[in-house]
Order: structure tokens, then sequence, then C-alpha cells
RNA sequence: GGGUCAUUAACUCAGUUGGUUCAGAGUGUUACCUUGACAGGGUAGAAGUCACUGGUUCGAAUCCAGUAUGACCCACCA
């Protein structure tokens, strides 16, 4: 079989990809095993993917893959998500370019619309997963709007109305002018904008005294149902019970007195508008208020407007400015900062506003889930420090705003049936809402047609929230095999921005129905940011093309990229080096690969040097998966992918190959043959969580294998107890060996030109590596001698003393100088650590280990201070 | 305004209960090497007042307090 000296991933990565699929290594039915599932955070739909995708998703494939190995039942449930605004905007402007408008349409016209916009570019993004080599379950795709789903956010919806928990109210909510929706508290993004602070005067009524007020949002005065100053203001208690006039439409206004008014800020007074604020809003319920809302829902003026009716507020801001100006309302204007509320989504400025809406009560389903991550620690967040924010926003929560007003998502059951907004009942279908309507009406002659049905959808959330239980059916069929099977899941990777989201409630809906926590673990990966440090965002064009990128640096590359440098919560600043560092990796080891491939094998004895270097390693290889393990176990993949980094490059490729790499054409032996290459799959079985496809082509050219055979379900190596002193040994040789190599480079003995060497060592622990020693320093003898060796170059390790002889004139005058140097340095070191043993204080309070430890530091120094010596004076 | 976290080499980061060469890694950089797996390579080296100030301790990158800078989260100051 001949091999390809350069490594074509994109022709492996499809072969291997189409080949494990084939062979259904992904998919996952329940048995006896011990699950691992993991259900992946579904992306939007219509969306495609960005770098945050791809360093999430190749965590969790390299979880999925690595327990996979481990001979669980791995399971990674794969699906998107409606995203019900960002689809409903993405497809209000597609309409808009042909000219159509979604007012226009009716609901069921706009949804087929949205489908089959869903249906052209819906799974885009999974077919990029694919690409990046994530083994998703994919007969089991979900999507958050197919029939089971929705069906399960109803139930669960008039689930928790029957229990009280639903409510509909006529509060303040966040409304996105643009969407014409309202938002969650968490879909707002309050921005610092840099506004100004007008200083407007108000006439008093029957006085020509005026009163001046400070706001931010002139436009509003046009809604204004009251002045408010502080009780306890004494410059402004000549205008209690006094009626004040609002500019420009003249309306008489009471002047009230509440104590919520900061006396500092701004003027003292303060303008009322109980239907654009949420404060005023709740001045005017104290003080029994008008509520003017001047508004239209797209935010141009109303009516009440006046003049400005039908212009938009931003415009209309500046120009009722200049008209307050112009009829001598308008004292002055300030700068000033403020944080302004913007939507997630549409990025327009947020508008207070009074409207009915549906909310879900949170205040007693927060309990469990508050418990789950901060008391019994059923739930652990990797890192840990999220557990604050977590505790903070869990124990402050507010009720959920639930409704939305669009036709993108599941339409909320309720139905009313008379003119009243208490008229109402709540039903999975209308056949069931009818019957209760009925009951409830005491109006046996209702039909269908006299019940409307609430025409807002829920908040996509409502249905992602449910993700871990309704993807194996577990709410309409609460026991079925799936469930109990797979849930609770092991892991759960996303990002931080969507703790609130979706984390925290998806363990509120863990407990409360299915009574259980959905996962384990939660790995919050950090923000992919750009070398710059800036977020990577499409407005800012500094987001890499994902498959562009996977094109030139191979999907095993980009995995590796993004994996070495990504600890858990510590944003990633990518830079493409890192794929190229990735792809060097996947270079290196395909070239040991064909190292090894190429060696003519034949039935000799095995050289005493090749058995000694291939038992270190095993030994090595033993140290390493025992640290990766444990890491493993702590979610620092960066540091075990970087274990494996140097474990290949530096001590397989570096030393062991090196090590046992025949001469220039001579075979290797069959055992030395057998054993390298058993080691080389060991590795490979570590490196193919990160990297699976290489390590698969590599796996398959070893050895002819059967699909049962194949790597990405073969078995992750068992660890075992390995010899630590062995591994210590050998540390020394290697030093050995590179003072070899370092005094050659000094003194410019060419690697060809063979030494002898003479050694000086009383312990003589390395004795056993001196055949490797010999072949790595090119050294044709080693004695060991009982004094130290004049004319010869020296170096030292340890207390040991090593003598180079060469048929080369010796610089004595040199060889000297650096001999008093190093004694200068080991007698201040001896000097410091007799300091610190003298310190009565320290032996009596330090442990006896420690004492110990400087006892026998002071032992090592006296000893070399005096071979030193010896081999100055021997050069004398 | 409240809170959380960070600050270690040129860059990105480790450093787990204070005590073994604990001042580290990867990248970059410097010098040299390189026809026999791999220049996407090899060998060797340089590089840090562990943000600052004080404290606790025999001993502090590590614990405590304060200061500075930065990031993030939360909050209704017009």
């Amino acid at each position: 079989m001949s091999i390809p000296s350069k490594y074509d991933a994109k022709k492996v990565e499809q072969k291997w990809y189409h080949y494990w699929i084939k062979h259904q290594y992904f998919q996952s039915k329940p048995d006896n095993r011990t699950p691992y599932t993991i259900v992946i955070p579904p992306p939007n739909v219509t969306g495609v993917l960005h770098m945050g995708h791809m360093l999430n998703n190749t965590i969790q494939d390299v979880l999925i893959r690595r327990a996979r190995l481990k001979g669980k039942n791995a399971c990674w449930v794969p699906g998107t998500d409606h995203a019900s605004i960002a689809t409903e905007a993405k497809v209000v402007a597609k309409l808009k370019e042909k000219g159509i408008e979604k007012n226009d349409l009716t609901r069921d016209e706009f949804l087929a619309h949205a489908w089959e916009w869903t249906h052209e570019y819906g799974g885009v993004i999974l077919n990029q997963l694919k690409k990046l080599g994530c083994s998703c379950d994919w007969d089991r795709t979900k999507f958050t709007l197919d029939d089971d789903m929705s069906e399960s956010v109803i139930s669960v919806f008039v689930d928790l109305y029957n229990k009280g928990l639903i409510y509909r109210g006529y509060r303040m909510v966040n409304w996105d002018p643009k969407a014409q929706t309202t938002l969650s508290d968490e879909e707002v993004i309050y921005e610092e904008q840099q506004g100004h602070l007008y200083y407007v005067e108000y006439n008093i009524e029957g006085s020509s005294d005026r009163l001046t007020i400070a706001t931010t949002r002139p436009e509003t005065i046009l809604g204004d149902s009251a002045i408010c100053i502080n009780p306890n203001d004494e410059r402004f208690s000549h205008l209690k019970g006094k009626k004040a006039i609002v500019p420009l439409c003249n309306r008489v206004i009471p002047i009230i007195e509440d104590e919520y008014v900061d006396m500092e800020f701004g003027t003292g007074c303060l303008k009322v508008t109980p239907a654009h604020d949420e404060n005023d809003k709740i001045l005017g319920d104290k003080h029994k208020l008008e509520v003017i809302d001047i508004f239209n829902p797209d935010a141009t003026l109303n009516s009440f407007g006046l003049h400005y009716e039908g212009q938009d507020r931003f415009e209309v801001r500046k120009q009722i400015a200049t008209e307050l100006k112009d009829q001598g309302h308008l004292v002055k204007i300030e700068n000033h900062t403020h944080k302004v509320g913007t939507s997630e989504r549409t990025k327009v400025v947020i508008e207070p506003r009074l409207s009915d809406q549906w909310f879900l009560k949170m205040e007693d389903l927060a309990k469990p889930a508050l418990e789950a991550v901060l008391e019994d620690e059923s739930i652990r967040l990797f890192p840990k420090k999220f557990n604050n924010t977590y505790r903070h926003w869990m124990e402050n929560i507010r009720d959920w705003n639930i409704s939305r007003q669009l036709f993108w998502g599941q339409q909320i059951p309720a139905y009313y049936y008379g003119d009243s907004k208490d008229d109402v009942v709540v039903a999975k279908t209308k056949e069931d809402a009818l019957k209760l309507a009925k009951e409830k009406s005491k109006n046996p002659k209702l039909t269908a047609e006299d019940l409307k049905q609430d025409p807002d959808v829920l908040d996509t959330w409502f249905s992602s929230w449910l993700w871990p239980i309704s993807v194996f059916d577990g709410i309409r069929n609460p026991n079925n095999d799936e469930i109990n099977y797979y849930y609770p899941t092991n892991d759960l990777v996303t990002g931080p921005d969507i703790l609130f989201f979706w984390v925290a409630r998806m363990i509120v809906a863990g407990f409360e129905f299915k009574g259980q926590k959905p996962f384990e673990n939660v790995y919050l990966t950090g923000l992919v940011r750009d070398k710059q440090r800036r977020k990577m965002s499409k407005s800012l064009g500094n987001s890499p093309d994902a498959l562009k990128l996977i094109e030139d640096f191979s999907a095993d590359g980009v995995r590796v990229g993004l994996l070495l440098s990504s600890a858990a919560g510590n944003d990633l600043l990518f830079d493409e080096a890192l794929c190229q560092q990735g792809k060097a990796f996947g270079n290196k080891i395909w070239n040991a690969f064909r190292l090894i491939q190429g060696w003519k094998v034949e039935p000799i004895d095995q050289p005493e040097y090749a058995q000694k270097a291939l038992d270190w390693y095993d030994a090595k290889f033993q140290q390493i998966l025992t640290e990766i393990e444990d890491q493993f176990n702590k979610y620092r993949l960066s540091d075990a992918l970087m274990a494996i980094y140097k474990l290949v490059w530096d001590d397989f490729c570096s030393w062991l190959l090196e090590m046992i790499k025949p001469e220039y054409g001579q075979p290797i032996d069959e055992t030395s043959h057998k054993k390298v290459v058993h080691l080389l799959e060991q590795n490979l079985k570590i490196l193919h969580p990160f990297m699976p496809f290489l390590t698969e082509e590599i796996w398959h050219y070893l050895k002819n294998r059967t699909p049962e055979s194949a790597l990405v379900v073969a078995s992750w190596p068992q660890t075992k107890d390995y010899n630590a002193q062995l591994l210590h040994n050998f540390e020394i040789t290697k030093e050995v060996i590179s003072g070899i190599r370092n005094l050659r480079k000094q003194k410019q003995i060419p690697f060809k030109t063979s030494v002898e060497m003479q050694v000086l060592n009383k312990a003589k622990y390395t004795t056993q590596y001196d055949g490797l020693v010999a072949k790595l320093g090119n050294i044709s003898q080693i004695k060991y001698v009982d004094a130290s060796v004049d004319q010869a170059f020296s170096f030292r390790v340890g207390a040991s003393d090593y003598f180079i002889v060469a048929d080369i004139d010796l610089d004595v005058e040199a060889e000297i100088s650096k001999i008093e140097e190093e004694l200068r340095y080991t007698e201040g070191f001896l000097k410091s650590v007799q300091n610190k043993l003298s310190n009565q204080r320290f032996v009596t309070n330090a442990p006896e280990q420690v004492v110990a430890n400087e006892k026998k530091k002071e032992a090592d120094a006296i000893a070399k201070i005096e071979t030193l010596k010896s081999s100055l004076s021997g050069l004398k």
C-alpha cells in the first residue's frame, strides 16, 4: 500500500465522514451501556456557522467522541431553533424586497412564506457542522417548531396556566418598535449613549411663576400627566398644590409630591409620563394619574402628538426642542451620557410601553433550580465563577414575559369567547377550549366560531427551555424508554451569553416538568474575539468564514487551533496562526507515521537501546494519560490537548522515533516495530477526539480493519501504574544527551565525528541508558572513571561529570573560567541555604519535610563544590 | 450605583491546600544545522520587580487590606 507523502485533508475528511455515517457509528439507541448524552444548543435554523459555533461544537464533539471511545453509549442530539424574532425579521425583509408587506398577509400566508424560507435555508448550518466532523446522531435532528415539539410547548403552557403560574397582565413591557413585539428583560441590551438633558420651563397656572424640569426625552412632554417634586425640597414649597401647564399642548397637570424625586439630579423637578417610563408608571399608579400614550406601535407619534403625528420619535425630539426654544420654554441643553435599552435582535431603542401580555411567575419555579447549582451542587458550572452570576439572577428573578406579537412561533393556546379580556380559557385544542368556554360562560350555545385565539406567539426560549426533555419526547410521554435512559443528560456546552436565556431556564424546566436536573455539568465557553480583542461580529466583518478556514487548514487543524487556547470561560483570541499550528501538528503526525511505515522490518534481534526506549515511552504515555484524565474531569480541554501535543511531538517524534530509528538503509527488528506501531495506535486513540479525520486515516493504513474495528469506536487506553523512577532517570539521560549536543555545538565538533565519553559518576543510576546516549550523542565508547579527566571538554548533570575526549585543542583557560563561574554560583547558593538552616525559627516552624529538603540541598551543594574544586585543580 | 473576575516573558495563558529548581508552557524571537519522516523540520539560547502599596508568616505569584487598570454581569435615577 503506497502512502501519499502529502496528507490530502479534503479528500480524507470527506471519505471518513461518509464512512462513519454509513456504518451508523453516531447513532444511539438505549441499551445496557451507560449513556453519555449531550443536547446541542440549537442554532438559529436560518443561521450560518460562525466562530462561536465552531468552538462550541468542537468541544462537544471532543467530549462525545471521548465518551464513545470509553465505551459509553454516546448520544449527541442535534437540532435547530426557530428563533422567532430573528427569523421573522429576515422573512419580513425578504418579502419587502419582493414588494410584499407583512401586514397585507394573513397569518397563514405569512407562515407559508416563513416555512418556505426555513426549508430553503434551514439545515445549512447542520451541514456545516458535518464538515467540522461533529458526530451527532443526525437521525434525531429536531427543530423547535416540529409538531411534537410544539405540542410539548403548548401542553406545558396549559399546565402552567392551570397551576396558576401563567397570567395575563397589563404591564409596562419592553417594546421593540421595529419588530413590533415585546421582549423579555433579557432581550434588552443596555448601551451607553451620548444624549442630552433638556431643561424645559413650564408655566404655573394662575401665576407668573415658572418651573424648570430636566428631561432626556422632550418629545414625551405631550404625554405628561404631572410634575413631581420632593416634599422636602424647600425650593419648591411655594408650588405645592398648584398646577402646571404643559408647553405646546397647554394641558393643565397637577404638581404632585413624592420622595422618589432626587433633589440633587437635574432641577429637582420631574415630569411624569406614566405611559412611557416604568418609574413614572409607578408614580402614576400611586397618585392616580392619567395615562397618555403618545406613540403608535412603530414609535411614530399618534394623535396626542398634535402636529407631529405620524413622525418618528427621534425626529420629533429634535423638532420639539426647536419649537420649545422658539416659544421660550427651553432653558438650556446639556450633554448627558446614559444607558439606553436596545433590542438584542433589531438593535433599535426599546420603548417602554403599557400593554397586555402573558407572564410566567418565576419566583417559586426558581427555587429548586437555585439549590441544584448553589447548595447541593448536583449541577456544576465550569468555570465556577458563574455561580455568583447565576445566584444573583435567580434570587432577583422577575416574571417572564412570554408573549410576542409575531406569527413565527407557537400561538398561545388562549381563546376568548367574549368581549372582555377575562372571557378567556386556555386549552390544548380548540375543542377542549370550547368545552371549557361553555362551562365558564354558562352559555352552552357557544360554537367554535365564537372562540378567538390569542394572536400572540410564545417567546422562542419558551420552547427551547424544554429542549433536553422534549427531544426525547419526555413532555408528551413522560415515561418513555428514551427519556428514562438519556435523561438527565451529562454535559451542556454553551456560551455565557445565554446563561439566563437558556441554561437557567432549562434547569427550571427540568425540575418542574421532570422533577430532575436536565444535565450534570455546564461548560461555559468564552467569546471568540479577534486579535485586537474585538468581539467577532458580522457588522465588523472580522469573523472569518468558517468553511474557508476548514478549506485552508483542514477540519482537524481548525479544531486543534480553536482548542489550543480556550480555557473554559476565558475569551478566545482567535488567530489563524493557531489553525496553522493545528495543521502543522497534523503534518507532523502524518510524517511520523510515514517514517514508521517506511521501515523495512526483519526478524532480527532487538537492540537493547530500542527496548529501553520503548519501555520508557510506555511509561511516559501512561503518565500523560493519567494527566489528561484529570484534565478532562476538570474540563480543561485546552490543557489536555497541549499535553497530548507535547507527548506526540516531543516525546514520541523527537525522542522515541530518533532513538529506535535504524541506521539509514538498515531494517528495524520485528519486535520493536510491532511495539512502536502499538504505541502509535495508543497515541491515535487519545488524539482522535481532537483530530478525528487524520487519526482514522492513519489507523486504517496501519492495519486492515473491519468496520467494527474503526478508530471511532475503538477503546480508550487503560490507565496503568507506571514507573516514576524510570521516567526520572530518563529525564537525566535526556539532559546528558543535551549536554553532549550542546558541547558539540560550542566546540564545533560535528555530529558525524564520533567521540569518546568518560563519566565521573558515583551513583551510576543511568547506566542502563548508555546505549541510547551513545546512539543519540554519537559516542564511540562510554567509560566510567574515578577521577576527573584532564584534557577533555566537560559538562555536568546533577552531581556527575561528563568528559568528552576529542582530538581537538582544549582551551584550558576557558574551561577554568567556566568552572570558576559555576563554583562561585554554587557557593552563593550554599550560603543562602545555610542561612535558612541557621534561622532557628525556620528550623522549628517549618515542616520536617521542608527542612530535610533544605539539608539535602546543602549536602548536594557541598558535594558539587568538592568536585568542581577537584576538576579545577586537575586543569591547573 | 451594586457585584463578579482578572492583572505572571514580546503575545496568549498555566501555576490546584503558602514550602522539592516555582518563576513555567505554547507561540514569537535569536544563533546554528538541514540531501534519508517532516523548512509546516532539528538543536541550543535569550527573555519576567509575578500591576502597585502595605500587612500576616520562618517563608508569599499564592493569604489579607487598600490603590490602579481592564473585562463582564446586574440595576428605574429623570
